[in-house]
DNA sequence: ATGCAAATGCAAATCGTTTGCATTTATATA
DNA sequence: TATATAAATGCAAACGATTTGCATTTGCAT
């Protein structure tokens, strides 16, 4: 299955990586890493191997790292969809970025006033770092 | 000074809170509870009470707790600017939520990408819970 | 000025997260 | 396919940020 987000990253396949990243795809919410522990099937995958996994995985920037209106720490997957565009009003140079967290963020916002969200501009207006050096 | 803040939320005005805020409105990024504390001229105000301070503030949305590159928690004055419109696309009708998490969002991305951020949508299109009940 | 609930300081407890170490496992290479 | 080696894991212990209990103080309404 998912073979490449591991070598991409050289992350080694391995039974507690395939199980944590199953579980966090299958959820359609963030979890957090006691939920994930009791999610996995058999609780075959010690808690440190757990925290240690994600925070593998955040660095690799396959999940984001949140807090709920729960205070809790939550991971959840970075989707396609999160990804945005960063667009150069100079250069006009494109790039995307991925983890924008404006997803997540519009659900906290959808929960707390209750507005059911369907779009959201995905294109953000800035100076790249090479214009930036340019003198005017 | 900032007398409305509290007894709009019924918190007393004290010394404690009347520092932590202070501190929190005067500095340019966000800060951690140990910050917070260091910056105390005087450090007379206990860990933790600034810990249940910082609580009471996220829970009464003057400030908002959030997850910094370095994995600690950091905590910041919601402004003004980072308040957006939520616009029905059914009754048109606008509402403005506190505490959209953009701005926050915006400064990571800045710092990951190198990138200056000029602007972006400050309006999200949905459909608020009135027109939701409402067949067709 | 008085009373009372809320807020505070202090010390101790809590609990989510990390770490050390011995063992196991995945992957590269012969 | 067998072998070597670094990376990953489980377990138990440690850690540290945050919370809590309690006696005392403080803000605020009356």
């Amino acid at each position: 299955m998912n073979d490449e987000i591991f070598t991409k990253h050289s992350l080694k396949r391995t039974h507690s990586r395939i199980e944590i990243l199953s579980v966090l795809e299958k959820s359609q919410s963030p979890l957090t890493a006691e939920e994930i522990f009791k999610l996995l099937r058999k609780r075959d995958v010690d808690l440190s191997t757990i925290y240690r996994t994600l925070n593998s995985f955040v660095d690799a920037n396959i999940i984001k790292k949140e807090i709920n209106n729960n205070k809790e720490n939550i991971f959840s997957i970075i989707k396609e969809e999160d990804k945005h565009i960063l667009v150069c009003t100079k250069c006009h140079k494109r790039v995307e970025i991925a983890g924008c967290p404006y997803h997540e963020a519009n659900e906290k916002i959808e929960q707390e006033t209750g507005f059911l969200i369907n779009d959201h501009t995905t294109e953000i207006y800035g100076i790249c770092p090479d214009c930036q050096k340019i003198k005017l």
